[in-house]
DNA sequence: GTTTTTGTTGATTGACGAGTCAATAAACTT
DNA sequence: AAGTTTATTGACTCGTCAATCAACAAAAAC
């Protein structure tokens, strides 16, 4: 009982099932059967829709970092202080959405996929730009020139944080994550007085 | 023409051989074959050292660890001040020994490996219990009670700069890294005078 | 109402790779 | 010198999986 338009609808199970299969096994060691079972469909139907399984890799990818980009964007755009604008970044990259365990398992594997595949890599390259690049419009008003160094250090903070947080067990704490980069902020921001007792 | 006692040289080459070869092609699919080759023996001879490619893996981790963990027990040997304390470990981290492309490009793996093998996970989570016990004799004098957060966001910063020296192009920056933690440190520890204008 | 397009799958192919085994040989033991 | 242990490998088994194909069904187009 084939409906019509059908593709846009299926693409989408896939990739969505794609982020789920790989952070739930942990591994990009996932099968297409595996995934196509999980999207409800044959896997020969997945290979019809996308090429081949590094396509739907390289979909998923993209999904998440659409999904991020999006959040980044809309808390970016209401926004009024450069200060503001950098705790819209922080507050994005740890929210509910982008720091819940799957996503983060799957970022994980994405960087691992991005040593082999040039266009995984370059979809990573992409992300860390659009980051570095967003943290400085906030951070050249409050740091001037060293805002460079600060924003390459908070990005492998909060690189280093969803590291992490692949490893620890319980549900994801994204407000702790982002009290950490909150932290590193209020260190190296010169205005902001400093309070080292507590 | 069998000479005895080859064991330890047999297994020493494959662990060796299996870094390399994850380094190399980035990623945990790489065939025992592959790994046996490179050591100078048959595949059939490594399965007969090891019992499986996971034992291989889980004892290439372990040797990375070891190294770190040596060279990181050297330069605390000879370390006065607590501030030497803290330092020693960054430098240690950063050391071409450790930051070199092989290695990073291994240890990300690893992680990944630790989200499906237990022994992996735990070889981990040692890793980085140790990690923030060696920084926290150092900070506490330096820090009091913020120096558990601060260890811990230095042990995330320093994951954080592997991580992304696995997709930079180019020979590994070690200096460039440890210097980013250095001024983690120096915006976080209350003593040091901080100059913000430069 | 026939032809084309779109959706769908079970079955098959073809490659690859982990782990086993039998066989060979040198060294040590008694 | 016969027997045991250690070293070593080529050949083989067995499973898995990405990708393809042939076939069927329903809607759309003509």
């Amino acid at each position: 009982m084939p409906k019509l338009g059908m593709e846009p609808i299926r693409k989408d199970a896939l990739v969505k099932a794609t982020i789920t299969e790989i952070g739930r096994t942990g591994s990009l060691d996932v099968t297409v059967s595996q995934i196509a079972k999980r999207a409800g469909m044959s896997s020969a139907l997945a290979h019809h829709y996308f090429g081949s399984k590094e396509d739907m890799f390289l979909a998923a990818m993209r999904h998440i970092m659409t999904i991020y980009g999006a959040e980044v964007r809309g808390a970016l755009g209401v926004a009024q202080t450069p200060m503001a604008r950098v705790e819209a970044i922080v507050v994005a990259s740890f929210s509910p959405t982008n720091f819940r365990r799957e996503a983060v398992g799957a970022w994980l594997n994405f960087w691992v996929l991005a040593q082999t595949v040039p266009q995984a890599k370059r979809l990573v390259a992409v992300y860390q730009r659009r980051l570095k690049s967003n943290l400085l419009v906030g951070l050249r008003p409050l740091a001037g020139a060293r805002a460079e160094g600060i924003a390459e250090g908070l990005g492998a903070l909060i690189d280093g944080l969803y590291l992490r947080q692949v490893l620890r067990p319980g549900a994801p704490d994204g407000a702790a994550a982002a009290q950490m980069a909150r932290d590193y902020l209020a260190a190296h921001l010169p205005s902001a007085p400093q309070d080292h007792n507590r």
